[in-house]
DNA sequence: TATTGTTATACTCTATAACTATA
DNA sequence: TATAGTTATAGAGTATAACAATA
């Protein structure tokens, strides 16, 4: 029996699921969205031994050579716990450093080492092409009004919160 | 102190972590988005005993009586074994059935119960009201223009995997 | 007292392999 | 052989509580 004539014997509203009232909303939509991205991103990084959290701590680092845990943290809107184990494989794949802060002994300035930063040049490289292929059929305008909406929703709430 | 005397004693590369590079991408902003949406909506959906993947697959559930595990776990876009504890909770929480399908042995017809179809209600009219404050700083046309690109983007993938 | 980094722990979301009972 | 649901397991991404060292 072909898969056709399989799916006409089934009962007609178990035929094929529909998620029409979910569909008009943003949130659903955002987390789809995301669920690909995050598949997609993930598989790209692989090769590097990056997921996407080391991922981002590592350009953070690079772009910002000094920055604390709690600072990073911070920027990456997360806990402070979760952020030791992302920069202990960062350290562990030897592409930054934990230099100790003199006048803060509590502290560590989170530095790039030279492979750091050549795995973060490749990395983004690779990452911006995979972002060429996810918005591939959007236009550059509508590519930039998607970021600043996102941008909206986000800061809208932190806003509210805190 | 002040925090703001705080701040001006620090590093200045320290003082604050720019993600200017990770800000360009769709992805990383889709992701700082899906995390301000997520922990809002289980805050939202708290109060109903659910969370997000146990409301979508009720609502799945409501509107499409009689699917299967494995049908509603393909709309979803997940794998079947993670589909287990989902129905489970809802089963545990009386919202749906679990019926034997009688012509396949194997499968069975997920249905909501009475008390399942008024959560359904409840909980989606609180999401709406999640959803107005999520998207409060979007105009009507931009929020429908972000939910068309959000498509394009799990689209376009699905095209080239699936 | 407050902060930095840490440990311990738990919850949620996701994936893969392999099993059972059916088909 | 293939499919539906399941079990077992692991990897990610989150959060909270509590601690030692330091400020």
């Amino acid at each position: 029996m072909t898969k056709a004539a399989r799916n006409l014997q089934k009962p007609a509203p178990a035929n094929r699921v529909s998620d029409a009232t979910l569909r008009g909303f943003v949130g659903y939509n955002l987390k789809r969205a995301f669920n690909v991205m995050r598949a997609d991103l993930s598989r790209v990084l692989q090769p590097f031994g990056l997921r996407m959290l080391t991922y981002t701590a590592l350009v953070l680092i690079v772009d910002n050579p000094g920055a604390r845990q709690a600072q990073l943290a911070d920027a990456m809107d997360m806990e402070r716990p979760n952020m030791v184990d992302i920069i202990d494989q960062l350290e562990r794949l030897g592409l930054i450093v934990r230099d100790r802060v003199p006048t803060d002994r509590r502290a560590y300035a989170l530095n790039p080492t030279d492979k750091g930063r050549r795995v973060y040049a490749q990395a983004v490289e690779a990452v911006t092409r995979h972002e060429t292929l996810l918005t591939s059929k959007l236009d550059e305008t509508t590519r930039r009004m998607v970021i600043s909406a996102l941008r909206q929703i986000e800061i809208d709430h932190t806003e509210g919160t805190g």
